[in-house]
DNA sequence: TATGCGTGGGC
DNA sequence: TGCCCAAGCAT
């Protein structure tokens, strides 16, 4: 086991620590939001949000969680569920590993902790899909442990509270981030402090356009202090998105289209797809298309008109769907992952939004 | 440490 | 319109 051998980071002596919590947690009191998840601290409750708001704003995780709560209201209802429900949950959310982590989570917490979320940064860090932030975020908000929970927000408010220029983007900075709020939890409120923190940065100190005028520690915020608020925090660029091209192919039969469960690691894990091919070029569009579904699912079909082409875009990827309505001629033995489901039946599936596009506009048409 | 992993909203 | 961004985690 090899420890950093790193100093660990001091507060400025120019920032004042106990006044600004003390008039932060005044305004959080005072302003905080009425979310749904702050009804109480039940522990599962604050669990399912904190999964939810991973990368998620606010407002879109609102409808999803209050589904979510009422189809699986307690962690045994969600250990026992099917996992095609919990993705169905989860479906247009992104990020869909964290529905299946979350519900493994649960059949972990229910056979190793009798139901009970762990309440200890040992044993809830062992939960798939709880990392430090989201282990800090539980253990404070409802075990009141004084623990950082540190997120985007949090680094973006200390870097300009703190005037910091280390890369918000690098892995390091989170860590240095939490050792520097660590250092400023104040006691008996660690759950509250660290929410008002996020909720500053949600609310006041925006990204782009820090609403220094109401913020309620700007006595304190040394990059306020220099007029450089709008240059932190710094942030290296992420990588553009890599375009790939595929040929999808709409294949109907009485009634039903031939579709597919992917599989279970990678993108879109577990979701379902229309059948689709990397194309490649070599030969003709048709011709790619009717060699993979006569390979791979062993259906022989005349590939017919194209459809209006689908773009989508992931952060690392960038889709263009080349859809064609295809002619059964003649199918045979289906693999294990696909099968010819009438509407009614795909109602039950969890599709990710580039497919959606497509079985609505077929469904117009 | 860098990369893979979704989606929708704001400007 | 094309970016940037949002209560990150796993590998």
């Amino acid at each position: 086991m090899k420890t950093s051998t790193k100093a660990i980071p001091k507060l400025p002596d120019a920032f004042e620590v106990f006044g600004f919590a003390r008039d932060l947690l005044e305004w959080y009191d005072a302003q905080k939001r009425d979310l749904p998840w702050r009804i109480n601290r039940d522990p599962y409750r604050v669990w399912v949000s904190e999964i939810m708001l991973q990368q998620t704003r606010v407002e879109t995780v609102k409808p999803y969680y209050h589904n979510f709560m009422g189809k699986f209201p307690t962690i045994t209802a969600l250990a026992d569920a099917p996992e095609e429900e919990v993705l169905k949950a989860w479906e247009g959310l992104g990020y869909y590993s964290r529905a299946r982590n979350l519900q493994a989570a649960a059949r972990e917490v229910k056979t190793l902790y009798g139901g009970e979320v762990p309440d200890t940064l040992e044993e809830i860090s062992k939960l798939k899909g709880v990392g430090p932030y989201t282990a800090g975020a539980i253990l404070s908000i409802a075990y009141e442990k004084p623990e950082p929970a540190v997120d985007g927000n949090v680094m973006r408010v200390f870097s300009r509270l703190l005037l910091m220029h280390d890369d918000i983007a690098k892995p390091a900075t989170r860590i240095k981030t939490e050792q520097l709020v660590r250092q400023t939890i104040p006691h008996g409120r660690a759950g509250d402090f660290n929410q008002a923190l996020m909720e500053l940065g949600a609310t006041v100190c925006l990204p782009r356009t820090p609403q220094c005028l109401t913020c309620p520690v700007f006595d304190y915020c040394l990059a306020r202090r220099e007029g450089v608020q709008h240059e932190l925090p710094v942030k290296s660029k992420a990588k553009p998105p890599r375009e790939v091209n595929y040929l999808v192919a709409v294949i109907p039969l009485e009634g039903a289209l031939l579709l597919n469960k992917r599989p279970n690691t990678g993108l879109l894990a577990d979701m379902w797809e229309l059948p689709m091919v990397e194309m490649t070029g070599k030969r003709t569009p048709e011709d790619e298309l009717a060699g993979f579904l006569l390979e791979q699912y062993g259906v022989d079909v005349e590939v017919g008109e194209q459809l209006p082409m689908v773009q989508h875009t992931f952060s690392h990827l960038h889709w263009n769907l080349h859809v064609y309505a295809c002619n059964v001629i003649e199918v045979g033995e289906l693999p294990a992952s696909a099968v010819f489901a009438t509407p009614q039946e795909w109602a039950d599936f969890a599709f990710p939004v580039a497919f959606q596009k497509i079985l609505e506009y077929i469904s117009h048409s």
